[in-house]
Order: C-alpha cells, then sequence, then structure tokens
DNA sequence: TATATAGCTTAGAGAATGCTTAAGAATGCT
DNA sequence: AGCATTCTTAAGCATTCTCTAAGCTATATA
C-alpha cells in the first residue's frame, strides 16, 4: 500500500512518515503544493494524506479538486487547523473523503487511514479483547466481565492502543507520540498516572490483572 | 552494505566502526561536521550515523536537513546526548528516522541499525533459543521450558548477548563493551555476578547447565 | 603439596525507576 | 459565569536494580 503525505510542516510529516511505516505502508512525502500535485497526478498511490494550508500554487484544497478533475480517485485524507472549517460540510465537499483537525493523535490518524484503505475485516477489529475486558471503538463502551467501566478520554485512547499492541510492550515514550496530540509535551510520569486510574477501574476491583510494567521498559496489557 | 559515522569523540567513533565491522558492515568515520556533511552528499551510503554535537559549521541536524534538501534520503540514526532534546519529537523532525540517546549500549545501537536496513527477517530473530531456553527481544519473556522467567534489564540484556554468540565463548571486556554504555566503567567482577544471577535464574532449577565458564577466557551459552 | 590465579558467592549502599497523592490548569457543560 | 470533570504536574515514598568489595573456592602450575 502506498500513501503520498502532502504536508509543508516537516515535523508533522516525519511523525506520520514513521507511524505509516511503522504499520508497513510505503510512504512518500512532499512538502509543497506544486511538488505534491505533480505526485499525487502521476504515481499511483492507494491514499493522499494532505494538509490544507500548504505553500505553493495549489493549496490543499486545489489539489484536490484538480485530481478529482483528472479522474483520479485516490482516497483523500484532508488535515486542517483548528477552525478553518466554517462547516463540516465545506472540506468534503473538494472530494476529499475524510478529515481530520490539528492538531491531532497519531492513533486517530491512523484509525482513519485503516478505514479509508478498507482493510480486511478482521484487521478492522472494531472490538478489541484482552480476557474478559472488551473494549468497543465505535460505541466507545469499555467492559470487564459485565460491569460496564466508566473511562475518561485519554484513559480510553491509552487502553485502546495498549489494547492494539496487546503482549507487545510499549514504552513511555512511544505511548505519548501515539496517544498524544503529536505536539503534546507531556513528562513521562503522565503515563504513569494515567497507568494509575486505569488500573483502579479495569485491574484492582479484579481477580487477574491485566495490566503489566516492564521495568525500565515500560507496560503492557495481557491476559495470562 | 555501507555506513558513515560523524562522530567528533573518537572514543565513540572507534567503538562504533568496530562494532559494526564485526557485524561486516564497511564503515567509514568522519570526525567534524563540514567533512561529514561533504561525504554524505557525495558517497552513496546504506546509512548515517550522526551526533548531533558535532565542530564544524553543520551540526547534525543541519547535516540531515541539508540531505534531505537535496533530495538524499539515506536513512540517518541521531546520536544525542541526554537532555539535549527539548522535546522527543524534536529529533525526528530533521528528517532523522531514528535517534538513540547518550550513552548507549553498542548492543542498543547494533538493533536499530538492523532495523533501520531493514534486514531480511530471518536474519532479525526475535527469539532467540538454546535448547529448551526462549528469550523473545519483543516481548521480553524469557522461558524455560514451560516456566517463565523473570530477568531484570541487565540480565536480560546480558542473556540475548550469549545468545546471539551461542556456541562462542566471550570474554568479560568483550561481554563489557557489548552489553554496558560505552563508557560505563565497570568491574569484569560485575559480569561474574549477573553470570550467578542468570545461572540462579535459568540453570540451576534444571537438570541442564546452558551457561557455560571457559576458565582463562570467557563465558558462553550452549545446548548440548 | 604449596602457591598463584581465576572465578564464585554474598551482602549492602546507592541509584534508578515506578507508584501514589494531591493540587493546580484546562476544558466542557449547564 | 459558575460548576464539574478531566488532564497534567510535582514531590515524596517505595521498590527494585546495579555494582562493588571482600572473602571464599576451585584450578593450574611449579
Amino acid at each position: 500500500m502506498r500513501i503520498l503525505i502532502i504536508e509543508d510542516e516537516h515535523k508533522i510529516a516525519q511523525a506520520l512518515k514513521k507511524a505509516l511505516q511503522q504499520e508497513n505502508y510505503a510512504v512518500d512525502v512532499s512538502y509543497d503544493g506544486d511538488d505534491g500535485y505533480a505526485m499525487a497526478t502521476t504515481e499511483p498511490y492507494d491514499l493522499n494524506i494532505i494538509d490544507w494550508m500548504i505553500p505553493g500554487e495549489y493549496d490543499g484544497l486545489a489539489i484536490v479538486k484538480a485530481m478529482r478533475k483528472e479522474k483520479i480517485h485516490t482516497p483523500v485524507l484532508l488535515l486542517t487547523a483548528k477552525g478553518t472549517i466554517a462547516d463540516r460540510t465545506t472540506g468534503l465537499n473538494s472530494g476529499a473523503d475524510d478529515y481530520l483537525v490539528k492538531p491531532f493523535a497519531l492513533e486517530e490518524l491512523l484509525a482513519r487511514v485503516r478505514a479509508l484503505l478498507r482493510r480486511p475485516v478482521e484487521v478492522q477489529q472494531t472490538v478489541l479483547t484482552a480476557g474478559d475486558l472488551t473494549l468497543n471503538t465505535v460505541t466507545f463502551e469499555v467492559k470487564r466481565g459485565d460491569k460496564m467501566i466508566n473511562l475518561t478520554g485519554k484513559e480510553f485512547a491509552l487502553l485502546e492502543f495498549l489494547l492494539r499492541n496487546q503482549g507487545r510492550p510499549s514504552n513511555k515514550d512511544t505511548i505519548i507520540s501515539h496517544v498524544w496530540d503529536y505536539n503534546a509535551d507531556v513528562l513521562p510520569n503522565t503515563v504513569e498516572v494515567y497507568m494509575k486510574y486505569l488500573r483502579q477501574k479495569i485491574d484492582d476491583p479484579f481477580k487477574t490483572h491485566l495490566l503489566q510494567t516492564i521495568r525500565g521498559f515500560g507496560y503492557k496489557i495481557e491476559a495470562k
């Protein structure tokens, strides 16, 4: 699967590139509109991720419009700064298939990418489980056995990330870069605090404990 | 595979060079930024290892940026002193593919190098075995037969090193230079102590003993 | 057998890492 | 605006890990 990123902020572009490569996509990056337009219209990609505001004659919207005019129907995920879109539909009218408001968490973007690329159903996974714990990514419901559990946004995002990497430990920096905004600068201690919150809600009241610490490395979730 | 190291500290540069050569990479070293920049942009390398803080007009970051501007996409592994990075992502903004915080253990660097060069999967070896002992480098799990074994960070690193050199004995100094930070100054006795720890956990409780001492030389692991 | 050398064992001091708590900021809701 | 919830930090505490030092044991050599 080949993905083209058109984004002038190097920081964001590189972060996206790395995350997507880790999911085994082949990723190209273009840092300005003219160059990006040329690539999008000449090379065959499976998905384009385009920033709305980019330098060059073409801005993000113009690229999408031009692509559609040339009957190139590659899915487009548009990135927009907060407040740029007056109403939700404007972004999609141009021909983009989805859009994401900056700043976003990497995992949020990966979820959209998975959806747009229509990965096989088994991979899509709307309900993640570990032992008697279930997390529904569509309804935002979390259960341990029969018991419904209320999580806050961050707690939910963290748990989802751990579940998607079940068995594999993640270190705190990796967790931060995936679960928090790409420009959030939170301390590793924040992750520790959230692990405490999660444990209080999904581990402590139950017999078996799913959340484990790998000292010196990080955390994982695993049903024994 | 050709690797370029740009690093002004001779001690580190030489240690890296030696370790990489032992893994059969062709290694060039440059001790300052200007020279390094020239080499990185004129010679074709498969990987660049660049120290952030180096003398010369170009520091490490500048070299990476300049390379990317000239559309040279050779993977870059950036070396940074602890605390140099304001926020974790800054290191990757420049276009570097990975970074490592000094001081690091040689084995850690070799692992990153292997990853960046995308060595064939069979070579990567995430699960190392010797007899009924298995060590999983991804999940950090160690088993002897069915029995899970808990190792500390150093114990794990030492066992991993011995397993990667299965059958071949390593002397204490070699072990120290690979498993400990390059500027750690530990006594050979420390290795002895850690061998004792490992034996208690993975040998003593079992029939066959995998860890062997070669008197006057060092240690090896081998399944008879 | 005596002696030297290498490796083994043990316990403890100090360092590193993670956990916990509480309080202040930020955000969202009424 | 005011209140409630959520997010993040900071500081102290607890635990675990690392490494050394000192004495001990095994092995090789004269």
